[in-house]
DNA sequence: CGATGCAGAGAACGTGCGTTCTCTGGGTAC
DNA sequence: GTACCCAGAGAACGCACGTTCTCTGCATCG
């Protein structure tokens, strides 16, 4: 087992634990027993633990928006409906427990400023992101768009955490779609 | 100082303290030192952190939602928009973090059952609160309505968190209004 | 076959923290 | 004045956990 494998079953311990129960109720002793890698080598390859938990975020993010990203590009022609149908697949899946960014946010942001950095850094990704959906639209204010669907996004991920209820994402969804038409003046696109 | 007076003293430290750094980044000797009240005293009225934990909870539960509808009490011609107006003035507000049951439910929700059953009781009652605002409305689906606007609540109390930015209620409260124009099919009402 | 080095297992260490215990001092009743 | 009670201060305890140290066994090399 090279230190590639090695970062890569630390990080995969890492990543189930630390979503399920948050990252302070989980020892790094458990990461150590789930991902089977000793001791010695787990600090070989993240000298502490405030490392992997920024390790953790900063692959949650990329994996994340690439999913995300590859269900939009399967789904060129309703790319904003798209996105939070994807998000609707995502909060149906078991054992979802909301935004991984804003539950760490809430639990260190105010104490762990490397924490805090990955997560803004992970929503502005995804604002971005957003962004570039609405950028070809016929819009007075692609800013202001760009932000409320991104609202929609982070509110229906909180709350269909706090709910249970993945068909949050369909609420989300219908109030995107009115946004955008209203938004590009009546001009109908699909629905 | 009496038991009701060591209770406000108590639950004031705990306030301050869990919601500016996350609820087990804060110990029991610190509630103590800032609340000014004796471990022994403490422990006869919070016999477990967990307890205290809640207490904060709920007492916080009823207060945000107490300052919510009293400032909505105060725009009746403009109920909806107003409730992003107070956001917006809790988002610019010194120390500001967030939805404290959001970010509680991050933290412990997966592992302390009683805080995830506080933070979904406060929630539930926010979109019944929202619900109300929407029931005179001539609109054919109240609860999506409903729904709708939760959303943008949520989502713009994390939003404003993350990025540090109160105009996050700005943009959620044009949807809001975006949202409800369109609902009761076109009879604009202030804007 | 013997010596060396390295990796894993897990014991050990230090610290922090939730909770409990002890001691002390002052106020009150007789 | 003396005995008793109670509250506060903070020491003590037990445990959990992040981090480091030690020991053991095996593989590699001469």
């Amino acid at each position: 087992m090279d230190v590639d494998e090695t970062r890569v079953a630390l990080l995969d311990a890492a990543e189930a634990l630390f979503y399920e129960r948050g990252i302070q109720a989980v020892g790094i002793d458990e990461v150590r027993a789930v991902s089977g890698v000793s001791l010695k080598r787990l600090y070989q390859v993240f000298p502490a633990k405030r490392q992997l938990v920024e390790a953790y975020l900063l692959r949650r993010d990329g994996s994340w928006r690439a999913r995300l990203a590859g269900y939009v590009e399967d789904h060129p022609e309703n790319a904003i409906p798209a996105v939070f149908g994807w998000l609707r697949e995502w909060f149906a899946e078991p054992g979802f427990r909301g935004c991984a960014f804003v539950n760490s946010f809430g639990e260190l942001g105010s104490v762990e400023p490397g924490v805090a950095d990955v997560v803004r850094a992970h929503h502005a990704a995804v604002r971005e992101f957003l962004a570039g959906l609405v950028a070809d639209l016929d819009v007075t204010d692609h800013d202001a768009l760009a932000d409320q669907l991104w609202l929609l996004l982070v509110g229906s991920s909180t709350g269909a955490a706090i709910t249970g209820d993945p068909s949050m994402a369909d609420r989300a969804r219908d109030a995107a779609e009115v946004l955008v038409n209203v938004a590009t003046s009546g001009k109908p696109r699909s629905l």
